[in-house]
DNA sequence: TAGTGGTCTAGACCACTTG
DNA sequence: AAGTGGTCTAGACCACTAC
């Protein structure tokens, strides 16, 4: 008993909890590869043990993640590792044509591919030092036989040279699965902003347009497990077809 | 025991946990203004001894209504009923001129306010019946001395009849905290859909921008802590101010 | 010092899924 | 039937806030 509250006190001294500890290991444990996405971790009571705390502090310890978005629970089955996002997020922000145009995954036309010396500002998103190399992408989607976003990807190398081996017209329609199969990359996070502007007369060209058409643009950022950004993605689109809802509070 | 077990298995079959159910009673204290907004709730220990249940339990409760934004917990101070929005949050979306623009909140400029019979359409978001009354009204938005939003605005009649008695230049420049102490309602929640499209001739006017200068349009639905639809409101603004983040997953 | 919420324990039984 | 998470109990002590 004197032990457990020593424990306790220093652990409070560290400024956590004893279920944000236990966090924290499960969460190292995500991160690393032990658990891999899609996969059930033990089941509540070998955790317990394991650690040597009560169920009801392991379970805080779960609910904690599943908040972040790392863990889903499924009564009567398990806890899971949550599979990466599947890329097909961004057409929340467009609304094209038909009724199912939200759910359908527009085809993608790689236009160019080439590895460059990234600047500064994006080197220092991927906590690259200045002048590291990176992966430009310059892509096309089209839905219904038309075009209707235009893409410029950068992407962090070494980590996603599996990419560059790959032929581009093997790639598939979604780029998230890719660096899941190639890179071993799972895109955990996404944080979007939203501007807008008119078209440049190249932008206006490929998207069919008539020059300087008004357009929204959807910067990304995108994050693996460990929250290291590993994408950096401008978006852009018709800005007519621009539909978005926010629930507040 | 066995009336417990028979309990238990009574409101398992009503579809609902104890914790649900508690949620429930005391939400519906919360909507039926028994506890006001920024007081606090009875402590933990109270609540449970009324209801008869264990501490957890009606922390599990709270916790519900916690992460529905009805409540707030703070640590050695007690529950609270959370107030309403403020409805300054429409700035959200937009960033004008100077570092503080996101915070600072525009002047109210009342251009028209009167009472008219709703359409189909709005008297349903309302729930109230085809043709019933309600109050529409005109607002210009300044922030540095410059027209900035257009907002035509749609309450339901006699619940903000309050309103009419007022005269407009006793407003002030935030319409929520109006309704709280006029009509006695609470905005609690509210959902904001955003599209773009351009100008008309008079709304250019109004915000001195260029005829068929392109604008984001913010439709809103407002509701009170019952969930019923108290506000519609259409806002716009000019486009290239128009910024938005989303964080996803 | 008294009262509040925050953390933690060591159990119990229930509901759901799978083999 | 066995294993999982979901609900619930009846306590204990800690951290924070206010008086």
């Amino acid at each position: 008993m004197a032990d457990i509250d020593l424990l306790q006190k220093i652990t409070s001294a560290a400024g956590l909890s004893r279920y944000g500890q236990i966090a924290a290991q499960l969460q190292a444990r995500i991160v690393s590869g032990d658990w891999p996405p899609g996969e059930a971790i033990p089941a509540e009571g070998a955790l317990a043990k394991e650690f040597g705390i009560a169920l009801g502090t392991i379970r805080q310890a779960i609910a904690v993640l599943v908040q972040e978005g790392l863990l889903e629970r499924v009564q009567g089955r398990g806890t899971f590792v949550r599979k990466g996002l599947s890329g097909a997020s961004l057409m929340r922000f467009f609304r094209f044509g038909g009724a199912d145009g939200a759910t359908a995954v527009p085809r993608s036309e790689i236009l160019s591919c080439r590895a460059v010396r990234l600047d500064k500002a994006m080197a220092e998103r991927f906590g690259l030092p200045s002048g590291a190399r990176g992966l430009a992408i310059t892509r096309r989607r089209w839905l219904d036989d038309k075009p209707r976003l235009l893409e410029s990807i950068w992407l962090p190398l070494p980590r996603c040279e599996a990419l560059q081996q790959l032929p581009v017209w093997e790639w598939g329609d979604l780029l998230y699965p890719l660096l899941g199969s190639q890179c071993g990359i799972t895109v955990h996070r996404a944080v979007d902003e939203v501007t807008f502007r008119t078209l440049a007369h190249d932008e206006a060209d490929l998207l069919e347009l008539p020059d300087a058409h008004p357009c929204a643009v959807v910067t990304r950022h995108a994050f693996d497990l460990r929250g290291t950004c590993i994408e950096y993605r401008l978006t852009r689109g018709d800005a007519f077809a621009f539909r978005y809802t926010a629930d507040i509070r």
